[in-house]
DNA sequence: CGCATATATACGCCGATATGAATATATGTG
DNA sequence: CACATATATTCATATCGGCGTATATATGCG
């Protein structure tokens, strides 16, 4: 992984990116309609987000059956992983951070889950 | 003092103020026409970038005679310093901001200085 | 195959932002 | 005051980035 300093920043300094970003390294892994539900966005601004966080190596992604679900790339340098961090611990308790969990965990019919809908 | 992720983001995702950002914790206080030395850039780049920077509250001014001295501010919120601080540790060997201290140490007739010229 | 769901992409639009050149403002000096 | 230096601001322009809408692609299922 090798990404810019700037070229990171300018990933990070939109607000619906990092939502899902925050999200992300809180559940590990979610899918692409999980995401749309938690930001209340529709469903092209999310995966446009998606893809350039995708195309920029933040983000990886993995099909599965009909969902693609996406992770934190593992292999982000040391200091990036730290710039995630430092931000989670100062925004995580702010609006709107603090209800997308809650708003994900509200959600009905969420792949994956080992339900019985 | 009071900033948005997403709003310092926005910020540090230029590569001209990023080295002005690594240059201010370096030396702790630089006027205008060292930041403009430093980065060989013309100075109302400079000058724009600086005023972006101060109106955010991410530096503070000081006027001490012809010059105007620039320094990070201390009452960013904690998350925000420690974003910085991983970006400095991941970036300083890196070109351009590995050459700008030199370029800065190389200026002749700074101000401030205890000098004679 | 035909249809539903999940996801991605293309398109046109619009507001934001960076830039160089020119100019304005402030300070210092004689 | 005249002039030099330091800094800020304005202006026109060009580019970028995000948005909503519409559409394309892929998978699953009957």
């Amino acid at each position: 992984m090798n990404i810019s300093a700037d070229q990171l920043f300018k990933i990070l300094g939109d607000l619906t990116r990092l939502r899902v970003l925050l999200l992300l390294s809180r559940e590990g892994e979610l899918c692409v309609c999980e995401l749309t539900h938690a930001l209340d966005e529709i469903q092209p601004k999310i995966s446009r987000h998606l893809a350039l966080l995708r195309e920029a190596g933040v983000v990886l992604d993995r099909r599965q059956g009909q969902w693609i679900y996406y992770r934190l790339n593992p292999m982000l340098p040391a200091w990036a992983r730290a710039v995630l961090s430092a931000t989670i611990d100062g925004v995580e308790q702010q609006i709107p951070f603090r209800d997308d969990l809650g708003a994900l965990a509200g959600m009905a019919n969420r792949p994956g889950g080992a339900c019985c809908t």
